[in-house]
DNA sequence: GAGCCGTATGATACATTATAACGCGCCTGT
DNA sequence: ACAGGCGCGTTATAATGTATCATACGGCTC
């Protein structure tokens, strides 16, 4: 559905502006891990590839898109391999589906059980988590209003981020 | 994804408790038809016709399932025919896609370019769309705190509506 | 160590969801 | 009339996601 080029190299991944890309995947790999150990569950080989190419990336990845990036010694993986690692990562909260995009974004923050936001350019494909009491005051209230009992939302923003702002529309 | 069965005749199809199901469908389907000669558009017959399928079920539904419900004289319309009918409805806000389930609901209140919710029923796939000033202002606030250029936001949230909120996990 | 069980893997096939492309017919404006 | 645009109907195909099954590997008990 998008081609969305690479984010120029230079220009930052757009939640913040001088952004150490490798300490970041660093500590978000760090971080995997010591959620996986907490709960007993391994962090693989596969998995840990899968979520590598999701934190390099920095925006959001389609499956397909792992497939051909996995880089496994000249042979690729079947889809099915990497939708299993994205499964696992997802119920972890060390990944997330975007679902307007059929994507995957690596997350860099854990937050547990509450509503979160993802801010999603249409022109570059950059990706940006967050979350706010604010967001998740509303969304409640939208379901108590309506006699719903919450488990989960998601609210997905589209639009411009600050590289591609000025950009003509 | 989700076999969902049709909620129960008798049950409300959850946003409201007494809710004249026709009446609703009707009133939806004449709006529609405003907005699209207020638009100089036509809704044509395979455009009402996809839309009073989604009218009459008021959950969401896949294209393929509304392939199945078409009834066209004996034949199936393929899906294109579904998917540009969907693609129109979804360009004049007379329905929505629900990301999360890769299916399409139709609306019922018209609301322009500002944060929409929808309550999607994990267990009876019910669902209904919201909008609401909080929801708007905390979309807008994320977008702004992150410096990004807010174009549209969906909030997807998964629980259970109020029918089967009682029910057994 | 031998047998057993649970989990993750690797592979094939398949299911589901969505779009591209093309020609036809209908309407509309001139 | 007739040219152009649009929506339709159709075929084919792309993109996305799962089911299934046999295997491998590690930990456990005996």
């Amino acid at each position: 559905m998008n081609p969305a080029p690479e984010p120029k190299p230079g220009s930052s991944p757009f939640p913040v502006a001088g952004h150490d890309h490798q300490a970041c995947a660093d500590a978000a790999l760090a971080r995997a891990a010591a959620v996986c150990a907490r709960r007993g569950l391994p962090l693989t080989e596969n998995r840990r590839a899968v979520l590598r190419l999701l934190l390099e990336s920095h925006r959001p990845l389609g499956a397909y898109e792992l497939v051909k990036r996995f880089d496994w010694g000249g042979r690729r993986p079947a889809p099915a391999q990497i939708y299993r690692a994205l499964r696992f990562l997802e119920s972890l909260g060390l990944a997330h589906r975007i679902a307007s995009r059929n994507a995957y974004l690596a997350c860099y923050a854990a937050d547990d059980g509450c509503a979160q936001a993802f801010l999603v350019c249409d022109r570059c494909g950059a990706a940006a988590e967050c979350a706010g009491e604010a967001l998740e005051a509303a969304a409640r209230g939208l379901a108590r209003a309506a006699r719903f009992e919450f488990r989960a939302g998601t609210l997905e923003i589209s639009g411009r981020c600050p590289d591609c702002a000025p950009a003509a529309a």
